[in-house]
DNA sequence: ATGTCAAATAATATCGATATTTTTGGAGTC
DNA sequence: GACTCCAAAAATATCGATATTATTTGACAT
């Protein structure tokens, strides 16, 4: 048995579905940091079997979501202000260097793509936060990808969703009510778009700053 | 049945067994770049089941010494002169921090590690190299160590492990043979013991920098 | 000869079941 | 009354088998 029941089609694979999910469920904090995760438990939830599942959490365990304890399982992984503020340090660091390659490496194509990634990140903020997330990711990677360095951007995006489990957990998905966000982005663009290295990994880096600064402010010691 | 049958007594489990051998034998490159990995192949290779051995392989693959296809199974991650050249950079970079953090940090207990981890590194050079390797990483890792910065330090042995696979691979496992390593490390931990940053930092760098020229040209395109 | 399609083969992905280990709970002792 | 030790329960890790998917082979038509 075990056929293929599933009328939409869009899971390639029943694991490659569950790290999906899990990795959502941990991002958004339905499953809360610290969070033993048991197999069976999430086998029903998944409504799959403990294969899928356990490869599933071998592979969150590299993105640093979920940790291995031992002979005894899995957890989400847990949270602490040190982390925050690790994750950061170390986003600022790779991206600069990321957005500096990108900039030197500019071409027509790039920008077309940024001011595009850019557009529909505007207009998705009319819509769910769900929809705006991927948008304000795919923006700022696409900042980033003319780095051509795949090592470099595969920690950045790590590093990115890190940093957006704690927004989620601090202020349930937006802490953008506050701040002009768009007209950071903006600024960025811009600055990219005049391949103004400086003025845009600064824009950049405040953009993280300001934004770590208010999570910092509403986290515990 | 599945007794415990080691008389050894080592291996804490299965999969951790199959990962660490796994990832030994793709390090030293006895599973070439590029090479098929298949499952029955290795499960035969490691005397252990299909699962241990599939989940190693999600390990590895986080690693990025494993790439996954598709639905087409694993196969050893393929080596570049361009990604060789920017684990190369990513290590300085990262490096670089991590180093400056642990020196900022310095205290007598790290010290009294680092001379520790030199002092065995220089007698393991008169082993194998098989031990040499294992002081040596532990010496470049005690050096960083001391950043208390857990993010950072996973990057770093990962990016050394990437780097290592180069070694193995151009010269057979050691190229330490024109250069005076010795005295280059020897710097760095002299420079790290004063805690001069700056000095210490830039031995690393060079060290670094020297091996990468000496490999590069070592490989075509 | 060559390209195409279908059956056969091989390999992967997944399931269900078992053995091993950890945790729990309670009886007996100091 | 608190602590240790042993049995019961739960959970994990692993195995063997099956279903699914990719790859190869070979026959057929062009």
């Amino acid at each position: 048995m075990g056929a293929m029941l599933d009328t939409e089609g869009k899971e390639t694979s029943a694991t490659h579905g569950a790290y999906r999910r899990l990795r959502e469920m941990i991002l958004t904090g339905v499953l809360p940091p610290g969070q033993k995760l048991k197999i069976e438990q999430l086998r029903g939830l998944l409504d799959t079997g403990a294969s899928p599942v356990r490869e599933a959490l071998s592979l969150l365990t590299s993105d640093m979501l979920v940790e291995r304890i031992d002979q005894r399982g899995f957890r989400a992984a847990p949270v602490s202000k040190c982390n925050f503020e690790e994750i950061l340090l170390l986003r600022c660091n790779l991206e600069e260097t990321a957005l500096h390659a990108s900039i030197t490496n500019a071409d027509a194509a790039w920008e077309d793509r940024l001011v595009l990634r850019h557009h529909h990140m505007k207009k998705a903020s009319q819509n769910g936060a769900r929809d705006f997330e991927n948008a304000h990711k795919a923006f700022h990677m696409a900042l980033l990808d003319n780095s051509k360095m795949p090592l470099l951007l595969r920690y950045c995006s790590q590093l990115y969703d890190l940093n957006i489990r704690y927004r989620y957990l601090a202020a349930g998905g937006s802490s953008y009510k506050k701040r002009d966000i768009a007209a950071e982005h903006q600024q960025i663009l811009d600055a990219a778009l005049n391949h103004d290295a400086d003025s845009a990994t600064r824009h950049l880096i405040d953009h993280y700053r300001r934004t770590g600064e208010y999570l910092s402010s509403q986290m515990e010691p």
